[in-house]
RNA sequence: CGGGCUGUAGCGCAGUUUGGUUAGCGCGCUGCGUUCGGGACGCAGAGGUCCCCGGUUCAAAUCCGGGCAGCCCGACCA
């Protein structure tokens, strides 16, 4: 088994349990149906906690869950122009539908701005509809050239957030609110990856946005992966859609809107983030299992004292499963660690004998004997100090791969392992053209203290420099 | 669409250069037994349109011609 730095299936370096635990490793054989992605069961226990802890967030935002059409006409898409431009390469079309040819083609989904721009301007009137906060969760399609497992496959999951405001200052600060308190806080507190944040430069925009803000962390290869986007709409959208609505003095104006998504793409970003040569390593707070209480032989009196370990520990708030004995000791163990659960406790009847139990970390595999009343509070110490150094280990190694560069010359080189910085003014329109000729992007723009600016035009940005996934 | 490469058992591959009994190996799977404190072992089994079509030949996974599909690098992108 090699190192996850990447998530290519013919490589020699594949991770071979990506296949065992989270999703089919290769993309789906799903005959011409290029790209789709199969999700195993514990794969997509991640994905819920994920959607779960997201959802919090989002719902603490003031947004509400909604549900929108798979099928959108056709011409909706035409009527904001650069979103047609941007998305038209990438769009499956519905053109035969019934045992009959469609008067309109109808498009599967990429994203929901239209079918939701129609329908904000029917539920839109007065200023005191707004403003409008709606999220949906859904799978959407877009037919990309090079698929890639969990990074980009043909069809995904998400959340995508649309929003409606009375005015720009009002939606820049929601969308703004979002990046930050939402996908921010969910990527740092709970996934313990740290990521970049800063606003996309103009030419990486989102298609139809005025402003793209972005989370972007690093994963074991230096390569950036975009965890999620926030674009402030602007009023493009509410006037190609016509989401007007009619103020406190009687006059019509135009909303300004703002939408929002992270996807599954995460799941990957996790799998890169912290899986090692044993697979993967889940922080507690996003693991599905946080401790397994492994029996080491299958007998009664081991099995007894699991069930109390067991108990005690779901009543401390601790989310525990039992792994009863059967089959070897080793191999169990391993498929434990397959799928990173935080920490395991073993006992045998060796142990049980001396009232003790061993804990074992899954991110250092340091061990520690505890008695077995003491348990539950080592355990959930322990799965505080994970949390913690798992971050801590990221962010070392994220920032030992950034380097701060003056010239294109050396922001490539920097790139070639790592993320570079520079100032942004030193980049300019033909730096950026010098950089993507050799694959490298601008991910994103920030303040020197490392904040999310307002625009692209502010005084004394920094550009961070990095190939990406 | 450019540049590389690959199609043989569920998965990963060898065999193709130089055509030759019944097409192999590892993992996985089924049964029985012994095991079980770090990926166990023995024995017995199941499982194949060798990507497709055509050609050469006594004989094709192997040679020739033509298709098709997939993967990797790039353009596109959550």
């Amino acid at each position: 088994m090699a190192s996850p730095n990447t998530l290519t299936s013919q490589d020699d370096d594949f991770p071979r349990w990506y296949q065992d635990v989270v999703a089919k490793a290769e993309m789906a054989d799903n005959g011409p149906v290029r790209g789709t992605m199969v999700i195993r069961p514990y794969g997509y226990a991640i994905w819920e906690r994920m959607q779960s802890e997201l959802d919090t967030r989002i719902k603490a935002a003031g947004a509400q869950n909604a549900y929108f059409p798979l099928f959108i006409p056709e011409s909706y898409f035409a009527r904001e122009a650069e979103h047609v431009e941007g998305f038209s390469p990438e769009l499956a079309v519905v053109t035969h539908a019934g045992g009959a040819d469609l008067a309109e083609p109808i498009v599967v989904r990429p994203t929901s701005e239209t079918v939701i721009g129609e329908f904000m301007a029917k539920w839109v009137q007065s200023y005191r509809d707004l403003p409008l906060l709606l999220n949906q969760w859904a799978n959407v399609v877009r037919w990309e050239l090079r698929p890639r497992l969990f990074l980009r496959s043909s069809e995904f999951l998400w959340q995508e957030g649309h929003t409606a405001h009375a005015s720009y200052d009002e939606a820049a600060a929601y969308a703004r609110r979002i990046h930050l308190e939402t996908y921010h806080d969910f990527i740092v507190n709970v996934m313990a990856v740290p990521a970049y944040v800063g606003i996309k430069p103009p030419r990486e925009r989102f298609a139809g946005a005025i402003n793209s803000l972005t989370c972007e962390a690093m994963m074991r290869d230096g390569k950036a992966l975009q965890m999620s986007t926030s674009h402030e709409l602007g009023q493009n959208f509410a006037r190609a859609f016509g989401i007007v609505f009619q103020g406190e003095d009687g006059q019509s104006d135009v909303c300004y809107t703002t939408s929002w998504g992270a996807s599954t793409r995460l799941v990957g970003g996790l799998i890169m983030a912290h899986g090692d040569d044993r697979g993967l390593v889940v922080p507690p707070r996003l693991a599905p299992v946080q401790v397994v209480v492994i029996a080491v032989r299958e007998d009664d009196d081991v099995l007894d004292a699991c069930a109390g370990i067991y108990e005690a520990l779901q009543r401390a708030g601790v989310k525990a499963v039992i792994d009863r004995g059967r089959g070897s000791f080793g191999r169990r163990v391993t498929d434990w660690e397959i799928k990173g659960v935080p920490l395991r406790v073993e006992l045998g009847p060796r142990d049980l004998s001396n009232r003790v139990a061993t804990i074992v970390r899954r991110d250092d595999g340091t061990k520690v004997t505890v008695g077995i009343d003491a348990i539950t509070a080592t355990a959930r110490q322990l799965l505080e100090d994970v949390q913690v150094r798992l971050l801590a280990s990221a962010t070392e190694r994220r920032d030992t791969a950034t380097c701060d560069v003056d010239t294109v010359a050396d922001a490539i080189d920097a790139a070639q392992t790592g993320f570079a910085r520079l100032a942004w003014e030193r980049l300019g329109e033909s730096g950026e053209d010098q950089l993507n000729q050799v694959a490298v992007s601008v991910r994103c723009l920030q303040r020197r203290d490392g904040t999310t600016p307002e625009s692209p035009d502010e005084e004394e940005l920094v550009a961070i420099v990095a190939k990406s996934y």
